[in-house]
DNA sequence: TTGGCATATTCCAAAAACGGAATATATTAA
DNA sequence: TTAATATATTCCGTTTTTGGAATATGCCAA
C-alpha cells in the first residue's frame, strides 16, 4: 500500500540525519531516558535535540511515555525493519568471497548477453 | 577516521533518496546498464537521471564504465556495508520472538532501576 | 567536418532541512 | 498563585536538495 511505501521513505530520510542515528544509538543501548539525558549526551542545545526527537517520533521510530515533568523516549526498533529487508538483499556482496562474486556476476553478464544481444536501445518511439 | 565516518553519513543520505535506492534495485538485478535503459524504466527525464547517478557516483555505490557513446552503470554493493553494519544491531527485534524481546526489556529495566535510582538528573553544573 | 545520439552539466526557482534564539507549554514545588 | 524545571514549538536566516529547462560535452557515423 501507499501509506506503507511513503513511511520507508520517511524512515530512510529519518535515518540519514548523524545526529538522529546517535541518538537511536544511545536508546539502543538504554532505553526510556528523558531528553534532558540525551542532550548532555549528545551536547547538542535542547531545542535541537527536542526537534530531532519530534522527527523519530513522527516516523514512529521512538515512542514517549510521560513520568513527572519529564518525556521517557524508547526506541521503537520495529521501524527499521523495512531498512533492514532492504539492505539485506545486498548482504551476499560482502559475506561471500570476492572470487565468488567475480564469478557470479561474470556468468550472469554472459547469459545476458547470449539471451539478448542488447541493440543498445535507447528511447525507441 | 574522519574521512570514513564521513562517507558513511553521505551513504546514508544517497540511499534516502526513493529515485536513488530504485536505481539501485535495477542495478542489483542487472548490472552495467547505460542511462537510457534507466531512463526508461524509472520514467524520469535524461537530466534527473543523470543527477541522481552523479550522487551515488560521486559516494561510489556505483560505477562507470564507457560504451562507445554509453555509459553503463555497475553496482558496487560494497559500500552499502556501513549502513548494513549499522541495521543489523536491530535484527533481533524482529527476528526473536516478541516474548523474549519483553522480556529481556523488563530485565534490563529493573538492573537499571537497581543500579542507579536515577535521580533526574538534567544539566546539573 | 557535419550531424545525430547519449549523457552530463549548468542555471534557476521552489521546497525542504537545519541551527540558533526566543518563546510557549506542562508539571512540580513552594 | 508564583516560581522553577523539563520539554516542545515557533520564528528566522542559511544552506541543501530537487526538478525542469536549456545547454554543453563526448562519441560515432556519414
Amino acid at each position: 500500500m501507499a501509506a506503507t511505501a511513503l513511511t520507508t521513505a520517511e524512515i530512510f530520510r529519518a535515518i540519514a540525519e548523524p545526529r538522529r542515528r546517535e541518538i537511536i544509538d544511545i536508546l539502543v543501548e538504554q532505553n526510556d531516558l528523558p531528553v534532558g539525558d540525551l542532550v548532555q549526551r549528545l551536547r547538542l542545545p535542547q531545542p535541537a535535540v527536542s526537534k530531532h526527537l519530534s522527527v523519530l517520533r513522527k516516523v514512529g521510530l521512538v515512542v514517549v511515555t510521560k513520568q513527572g515533568q519529564q518525556r521517557l523516549y524508547r526506541l521503537n526498533p520495529q521501524q527499521l525493519k523495512p531498512v533492514h529487508d532492504w539492505i539485506k538483499t545486498f548482504e551476499q556482496y560482502w559475506t561471500r568471497s570476492l572470487e565468488r562474486i567475480k564469478l557470479r556476476a561474470e556468468r550472469a553478464a554472459l547469459e545476458r548477453k547470449n539471451a539478448t544481444p542488447k541493440p543498445s536501445r535507447n528511447q525507441s518511439s
